[in-house]
DNA sequence: TAGATTGTTAATCGATTAACAATC
DNA sequence: TAGATTGTTAATCGATTAACAATC
């Protein structure tokens, strides 16, 4: 059942427009799945509000980047915007990334649930360690990091996840990019540098247990 | 050596700020780290600006918030720097924090190493499991999830950690506020409902690599 | 027709970048 | 004094919110 859901993408969108798209497709996915979303047809922006916590005229606007999606006075027909959501998401493909690390940040990742469901698939896990290489984690086989640069090439792999000690993750990241990869996903707590064209982003657990920190110091000083 | 970093804070601090005042912070302790570090004295904001990849400008903006840091013409102590630094973030402080989920991810953060350098210290893991109940990750015991509430109400934790599947994690959220608890890192990925003066921030893995594949996507269309 | 809700324009708000006087 | 670099103001840019005509 390939639909087509067709969208346009002339205009130049708004950097936090596709974080709040994500959201709402998540939250889309989760309401269709309820007893309420299975009968219901169309939902309206307010609606979509209410679930995701995002502000309604924000997300017609959102979508308006797009083309039109909903008819006035009735809202969005449901399922076709979770299909065009996914389409513009680029969650209506299949994605074949590679990981490197397996540590256990990289163990919770490759056992992670969540990527199925949008789409990506694990070709290969990357490691430097002795013990490691050759063994398999939920039936992936392990591979020599010297590896990486030619598998990524090879498979045209252009996803590619890092989840290595920071001292390495520069060199990792080079690695995937010499191998042809265009965007990273980079747990290291280091800034990586990179050529245009390419890009990173960063998820620094320990930064963002600071700036949720920051709030809690602030809020005692000046309770607002 | 208790030193005294003291700084203002009276301003309406932009959102962004702090969480780039982490990364200079984290930039900073590394460049600290390095031969070239261990001597120079005083670092400018264009070399901030190199090492951290942050604008120069909006690094002194930033900055200023806070007070005067610099001199004009010589630039910043680098060691007062990182002082003044931790002592906005609050990661001068120690920070008591719970982990619920003992699941991949959940051991992954507990052996996360990050944590003990940034001040936080993992007091309890809670999950559900019977057979995880009473059993220890990296020396550090796994209690009931029933009694996540009153633990976190006497020992006055104020951070938690959620690492469950999305189903249960409002619950586990409502009795993490129950308790007291003022700012959450979620990584389950659903939208967490709050009260006000609490703070929820949610790290979605998956959003995350949606976000780099739309920029994939739309970069093969319009090659800009 | 009346009520609801979209798509879009206008108004507001906030954040980033540029510029420069102050000063080491 | 000349060069460097801060702290801060002004200019620009972008994102959010409000408002409303269009229309189901």
């Amino acid at each position: 059942m390939t639909e087509n859901h067709s969208f346009k993408n002339d205009k130049n969108i708004p950097n936090h427009t596709i974080h709040r798209l994500s959201i709402c497709n998540r939250c889309l996915e989760l309401f269709i799945e309820t007893e309420q979303g299975k009968t219901k047809k169309t939902i309206s922006s307010t609606e979509i509000s209410k679930i995701t916590g995002i502000n309604a005229n924000q997300i017609r606007k959102d979508l308006a980047y797009f083309g039109e999606f909903g008819k006035r006075g009735i809202g969005y027909p449901i399922r076709d915007l979770h299909g065009t959501l996914k389409a513009i998401l680029g969650s209506s493909r299949k994605w074949d990334i590679v990981l490197v690390g397996a540590g256990n940040l990289g163990k919770a990742l490759v056992s992670y649930k969540g990527f199925q469901k949008r789409g990506f698939t694990i070709k290969g896990v990357f490691d430097n360690s002795r013990l490691k290489i050759g063994k398999r984690i939920n039936g992936i086989e392990i591979y020599d990091i010297h590896s990486l640069r030619s598998f990524v090439k090879t498979n045209e792999i252009k996803v590619g996840i890092i989840a290595v000690p920071l001292k390495s993750a520069q060199k990792v990241a080079n690695d995937m990019v010499a191998g042809g990869i265009k965007s990273i996903l980079n747990f290291a707590p280091v800034t990586i540098k990179y050529p245009k064209g390419v890009k990173v982003n960063t998820i620094d657990i320990s930064i963002e247990l600071e700036r949720l920190i920051y709030f809690l110091t602030a809020n005692s000083k000046n309770s607002s």
